[in-house]
RNA sequence: GGGUCGCUAGCUCAAUUGGCAGAGCAACGGACUCUUAAUCCGCAGGUUCCGGGUUCGAGUCCCGGGCGACCCA
């Protein structure tokens, strides 16, 4: 680890437009517009029409059809064509495009050459007739129109679109701009929140929202964002799963609550890690993990429904069925299978860690028996793990929150969800005895001291609520950006974050 | 953290063994009243990611660094 460099801020930085000849012309049209007595970023113009329901609404219409109907669209300039003193232009909106229609007939020459002046790029507004022209493309006859806002940067050439990965990842208003796909992930986002969202309502979940920071980061095993109240002079943490609040929640009565929202970990960053994320987590009282995956199936089918169409998907060109019910799996069976020897809770750990080796599992030394099991499943397993399948009954060890399995000795009520060798969800029959709470965070806090910094810290205010008595309750979290992952046949965690954290570029524009 | 690949005009990409840094699109000038990536003619446009080195000469070879992609850990 490299000490932190302190970043500086250099105060004469400035953002000013460069002399780019492309970027030059256009900031010496806005000037001309302003001498000329117009102003190149106006407001007060409004539009009824989108370019969609325009399709919408005339779609198949015979070529060179008039309607006699006069509507007002509202876009980005896509790109222009002119052939004499006939000018076609492509309109963007936030719905979709449609052809712009310009001509001396209907504009007049004067205003013809106006519009010859505007850019690609630019926000523009326009009132005309809805016609079709002779090659059969509806168009808005541009009657009148006027520049919204002058665009100073050229966009990517309309063929070749954008395609350098950075440029896309850093600049993503550019590639929402351009490329179709960036949209479709987008929306298939928001159609995957939404629709979690309203699984959760449905069945009565309330939806609530907890502290981001906080005095100790708990709930999940990862390094925390450290920050600083200023007023309370107090360090701080930016929270790392929302459980501990949420349970404090069911303890208060509520006994159905979710929270969807960001959590941070500092980690590093790779195709499939940002370090914030979205979770959903959601607690039910009087319900166990059995409950639970027969809920997560439902709900997973029926976003998946939702948001991708149908709930058979096709992922890195491999067909994927959700349809409930799912595989449950003991993640002991699993190990055992995977190393070809039974595995269980009493295995020695000198024996597991020979047998792992074997298996060709790197294996850090000291590591104890759940530790142990759940390297050789991430090594072993979960790579294989391509249909939807509840990994089961994990080790205590690795499950500080999660109840004593009822029957069997060593291990918690718990699965994770996995699908395509990822994992979706992770949940279990909360703990709800203080005691044993207490014993754990205990256990906890020594693996802390001897290094482990993932290890969980002790929360005395998650204890004091225990102790006044939490109902048997299951709780569960989503993983949602890999959810959308999934949905949007995407491998690369980048590519579904809309703004996904890279290093600092440097600056040359 | 390791390996491989990439970074050249606004965008997408070329550049032989180390030998004048190019094309298409966009831009700009012109022709064109039905285009759909319009077409045609013309004209411009460069810190080849950054810093060193080798060489008469480096986009190319060597060293160091930056950012990204993919694979591995």
């Amino acid at each position: 680890m490299k000490p932190e460099p302190t970043p500086e801020i250099k105060p004469d930085e400035t953002t000013e437009v460069d002399d780019h000849p492309l970027i030059a012309r256009r900031a010496d049209k806005v000037a001309r517009l302003r001498a000329a007595g117009v102003e190149p970023y106006p407001v007060g113009y409004t539009r009824d029409a989108a370019a969609a329901d325009l399709h919408r609404q005339f779609g198949g219409l015979e070529a060179d059809s008039r309607t006699g109907v006069t509507v007002t669209v509202a876009g980005r300039l896509m790109n222009t064509r002119q052939l004499g003193r006939l000018i076609f232009g492509v309109l963007q909106d936030y719905s979709g495009q449609i052809q712009l229609f310009a001509a001396s007939g209907s504009l007049g020459k004067e205003k013809l050459a106006d519009f010859e002046e505007l850019d690609q790029g630019d926000w523009v507004w326009v009132k005309g007739e809805v016609i079709t022209t002779r090659r059969g493309e509806l168009s808005v006859n541009v009657g009148e129109f006027a520049l919204l806002a002058k665009g100073l940067r050229p966009l990517p050439a309309k063929w070749h679109g954008l395609k350098d990965t950075e440029i896309r990842f850093r600049r993503r208003e550019l590639d929402l701009l351009v490329n179709p796909e960036a949209r479709r992930i987008a929306e298939t986002r928001t159609r995957v929140v939404s629709e979690l969202r309203r699984q959760f309502d449905i069945r009565g979940f309330v939806e609530v929202e907890t502290p981001v920071l906080q005095v100790q980061a708990g709930g999940a095993l990862a390094r925390p964002f450290e920050t600083y109240h200023n007023a309370l002079g107090l360090p701080m943490f930016l929270r790392i799963a929302t459980e501990l609040h949420l349970k404090r929640l069911v303890v208060g009565g509520m006994e159905r609550v979710f929270e969807l929202g960001r959590v941070f970990r500092n980690e590093g960053i790779d195709a499939r890690h940002n370090p914030e994320f979205t979770t959903l987590e959601a607690y039910q009282a009087l319900a166990d993990y059995h409950d639970l995956m027969r809920l997560i199936e439902e709900v997973i089918s029926a976003v998946t429904q939702h948001a991708a169409g149908g709930a058979v998907i096709s992922y890195q060109g491999r067909s994927v069925d959700l349809r409930p019910p799912y595989r449950r799996v003991p993640m002991l069976e699993l190990v055992s299978d995977a190393l070809d020897r039974p595995v269980r809770p009493t295995t020695p750990v000198e024996e597991l860690t020979i047998r792992a080796q074997a298996a060709g599992v790197e294996v850090a030394p000291g590591l104890g028996f759940g530790k142990l099991v759940e390297e050789i499943f991430d090594q072993l397993v979960q790579p294989g793990l391509w249909d939807p399948t509840f990994v089961i009954d994990h080790p205590l060890e690795i499950s500080p929150l999660a109840r004593r399995h009822r029957s069997e000795e060593g291990l918690v009520e718990r699965f994770e969800l996995f699908v395509a060798g990822s994992e979706l969800v992770d949940a279990f029959t909360e703990l709800n005895d203080p005691v044993d709470q207490r014993e754990r965070f205990e256990h906890q806090a020594e693996a802390r001291a001897t290094g482990d910094q993932t290890a969980h810290p002790i929360d005395l205010d998650f204890l004091r609520a225990l102790e006044l008595g939490m109902p048997p309750t299951g709780g569960l979290g989503i993983g949602v950006d890999r959810l959308v992952m999934l949905l949007t046949d995407q491998k690369n965690l980048r590519e579904v974050v809309l703004f996904p954290h890279l290093r600092p570029e440097a600056r040359s524009d």
